[in-house]
DNA sequence: ACCTGAACACCGTTCAAGT
DNA sequence: ACCTGAACACCGTTCAAGT
């Protein structure tokens, strides 16, 4: 169920526009994860024909391009200063908060082509907080490879150990001891995950933030070099 | 058009297998992107109702996890070594290579829950190149969420910047005053990238290695601090 | 000229009927 | 007991028919 802004009265009365149809999209997607956004769900929710979106919205592909400009369209832009680093971070923790409040949006951001105009005013920002503090064009434009998806705050966690971490000492030693022969290395890091604040609890945040300021300090290291 | 390794009548007579299905199924995805891979389709490459493969694959994401850890298979495992550096350097670009080859790879790896026995054997193997080369178990965690993607060599590109390096330098200018308005950044951007020379063509392998090298860095000053 | 909705060519999966 | 294929509940999108 998504939590509709008006009645469907009034919905129905409401003209459709593009932008409407993309922030009941993002409401949609919202409400019942990307799966959930289809041409004919959306129609529902708007109270009209589904092929009534067309004219708004070439097609699908186009609908996902939209709803992924507007996300990024939310995060507020960070002014430049001359100490690049706690710009930067702001901005990037800012970009993060908008990516928590919609959890479907980092796996369609990966998969289309971003283009849109809120998206090339995001990396604009970007690149006028790295040349206020200093750094020359191609070391920026390296940055912005090096950092790929942590630059709209989210980083691709390939190993969810978000279950191991669930588990008290006993459950994880005993998971431990049945993958110790063939998994000894994988063995040992679920027993050191699951002790009390031997980690800290393996907060992804912390997780985040330990990966960006890694990354800060090399980069400084090369822009001061030069 | 999917290159078989056997004429449809051999496809017949052999009996289905999980193995034979997974590696089917990749052939089809390799031949025609992920969204060519249907239960449908895959039974007809083998020449088989699409209901018989539900004996050997539970449902459609069984069958795209059995193909993500058959590709994460397919990486063979480096040797840990005192000189973690090099070591987990050649191992990552062993994973990189085996992506390369599979380009439809990173995008499903990033959607589906990475837990087959290849996986966490990869894992293992990271986990077994770092702690020969003195990481203790909590900075070898930390430095598998800092990787992410990383360890199975690719990197989310937010921003596709191989068109603009497609241009030569004089379209280059064009596109660069055409949004210097707007966007100053990235107008200058795309005229550094545009430079012949200037940034190297933007080699994707040349920002890979970068990026891999800037980490490699930051962590072996975190190891060598204790 | 505009919009609607029937229709097409697909999905993944259930389930009853047949062997 | 096993397998098949019809059927269900969906897709995105085309296109002809209706207003």
């Amino acid at each position: 169920v998504v939590a509709a802004s008006s009645t469907p009265s009034e919905t129905r009365r409401t003209p459709l526009s593009r932008e409407r149809v993309l922030r009941v999209a993002v409401d949609v997607a919202d409400g019942g994860g990307i799966d959930a956004l289809s041409m004919r769900r959306l129609g529902q929710e708007l109270g009209v024909d589904p092929m009534a979106l067309y004219r708004h919205v070439r097609n699908k592909d186009d609908l996902l391009d939209g709803i992924v400009d507007a996300i990024v369209g939310e995060i507020s832009a960070e002014p430049p200063a001359p100490d690049w680093k706690p710009a930067l971070r702001r901005q990037i923790l800012q970009a993060r908060a908008v990516m928590l409040g919609h959890p479907w949006a980092p796996r369609v951001l990966e998969e289309r082509p971003l283009t849109g105009p809120a998206v090339l005013a995001y990396i604009d920002a970007i690149l006028g907080i790295l040349q206020a503090g200093g750094f020359p064009i191609d070391l920026a434009h390296h940055t912005l490879h090096l950092f790929g998806s942590r630059i709209l705050g989210f980083n691709q966690d390939l190993f969810d150990d978000s279950a191991s971490s669930r588990l008290d000492a006993a459950e994880s030693a005993a998971f431990a001891a049945s993958i110790a022969g063939t998994l000894p290395n994988v063995a040992r890091l679920a027993i050191a995950v699951g002790h009390d604040g031997g980690l800290g609890g393996c907060d992804d945040d912390v997780e985040f933030v330990f990966g960006l300021d890694l990354i800060f300090d090399g980069l400084e290291r090369l822009r001061a070099a030069g």
